[in-house]
DNA sequence: AAGTGGTCTAGACCACCTG
DNA sequence: AGGTGGTCTAGACCACTTT
């Protein structure tokens, strides 16, 4: 077997080389060849457990043969793959398939919920007084989500709690037109961003997110039910569409002693 | 003048044409032709002034020309321009400059220093307080490098400043062993993590960094010349070679007033 | 020496924006 | 319509690692 720990995969390819070529032909465009390239081998050769950890990845050459792209294209799709940390690319030596991450915690990369993030570990995080409203967007709002100052924009308000405590307040921002209020509040079940990621034709692809460390002001200390003066953490983020078009923007003042914040940084090699 | 607010600095690029393409011709290739191209970039068209904030940079074909290398090489010196938030690439328009922030942004999944950050930005933080000591690994030592208890290890403490204000409180350990300490003091510059990643025999890969927000006790807000209680982000990061051995554990008490802290959240592939 | 990834090129075509 | 950025290709050569 040639997928063994250790080795290369080469043999392996040549069983995908028609059916991927086929395959390629059918492809629908508007993801940009790479990355569907991309997903293709996390698919064929990654989930399948056809390499498993440790193991290489077929070479660029092999590779870019068998799916009928050019090695320019075809690294794209391997940076892609470096770049989410899934393999490791070493000169002279291939792709290596990194083991799956242990990590209990969510990764600060992931673009998911807290919802989404307590469910992968068996907990279940609740929504308290929740709070819709349709309000004209005001300067902050109107830059942030690139809509014109005036224009409606749904609000969304509420506290999360998390084994009977306050963890978490959260503010999200909705403009009109990107998404249907109604099927928004009609499938809404914690999470904004876990209705956004579920419709495939909004193409939610990537949340840019500052993170502030901030002691918190009576108003949300309150809400929160903490001194005045705790320190949290503020997350400012602007969820963006495929096409670069904002489609929410959020802020989340969350509590650390019960939330906790990982992120793997990685080595850059493009900058 | 072509390079006013808003409109393109076309005119501008034929006087950079010749010597840009004498001094591609000069360059040395150790850093890679599109890194090379974005600095010259950088320099000859941000830094000089010649094309303001607001402005647009020459096209994209002109650029090539006039650093006589291909359109793919170019696009790859802008895009490292992007990232690093300099200019703004808009389809159909142009790259437009943008304003520089007078804050530093740490892209948190980028394993990179501090002044690493600041250099892209044009800007330098310096160090001060700087100690070295060598110690016996203590229990939490021993845990986070994975070495047995009592063993020596290497601790860096040191203030950043930025604009002659004390932004950050770092403290790094490394293990014998690891790394030679001589050669690390020896090539220090302020940061620890340069160090490693330019020993390409370490393969240092990544480093995981847990996240929290602290409201600094008497003993940092002293060092750093603020209030008790001022909102700070810690972050505690083990950074690891390729093959998984730590090589350092650092801790950091960062001032979010001049520091800001971006992520990128990326939706997991395929589903 | 052979095979791998790393980089760069010239040319082509498409999609987008603006007059 | 014309210029801009966005994507992709085929081919070439270099640098690194392993045999």
């Amino acid at each position: 077997m040639s997928t063994r720990s250790g080795g290369r995969a080469s043999r392996t390819t040549e069983a995908f080389h028609a059916t991927a070529t086929a395959r390629a032909q059918l492809r629908r465009r508007r993801k940009g060849l790479a990355d569907e390239i991309r997903d293709l081998i996390v698919q064929d050769f990654i989930w399948s457990g056809l390499v498993p950890a440790g193991a290489l990845l077929p070479s660029e050459t092999e590779l870019s043969d068998s799916y009928g792209v050019s090695r320019v294209t075809l690294r794209a799709a391997l940076r892609s793959l470096q770049g989410a940390g899934l393999i490791s690319v070493r000169h002279g030596v291939g792709s290596v398939v990194l083991p799956r991450s242990s990590m209990i915690v969510q990764g600060l990369d992931r673009l998911c919920s807290i919802e989404t993030f307590a469910r992968e570990v068996g907990r279940v995080v609740a929504t308290e007084e929740l709070e819709w409203l349709e309000v004209g967007a005001d300067e902050e709002m109107a830059e942030r989500l690139e809509v014109v100052g005036g224009s409606t924009v749904l609000a969304v308000r509420r506290i999360k709690v998390y084994g009977g405590v306050r963890v978490a307040w959260l503010l999200d921002f909705i403009p009109e037109g990107a998404f249907s209020f109604d099927v928004l509040k009609g499938r809404f079940r914690g999470s904004v961003l876990d209705v956004l990621l579920a419709y495939g034709e909004l193409a939610v692809e990537y949340a840019d997110c500052e993170i502030t460390p901030v002691s918190l002001d009576r108003e949300i200390a309150e809400r929160l039910h903490v001194h005045v003066g705790t320190a949290a953490l503020l997350m400012d983020e602007v969820t963006r569409a495929a096409d670069g078009r904002a489609v929410a923007w959020a802020k989340a003042w969350l509590l650390p002693d019960h939330l906790r914040f990982v992120v793997r940084r990685r080595r850059q090699f493009g900058h």
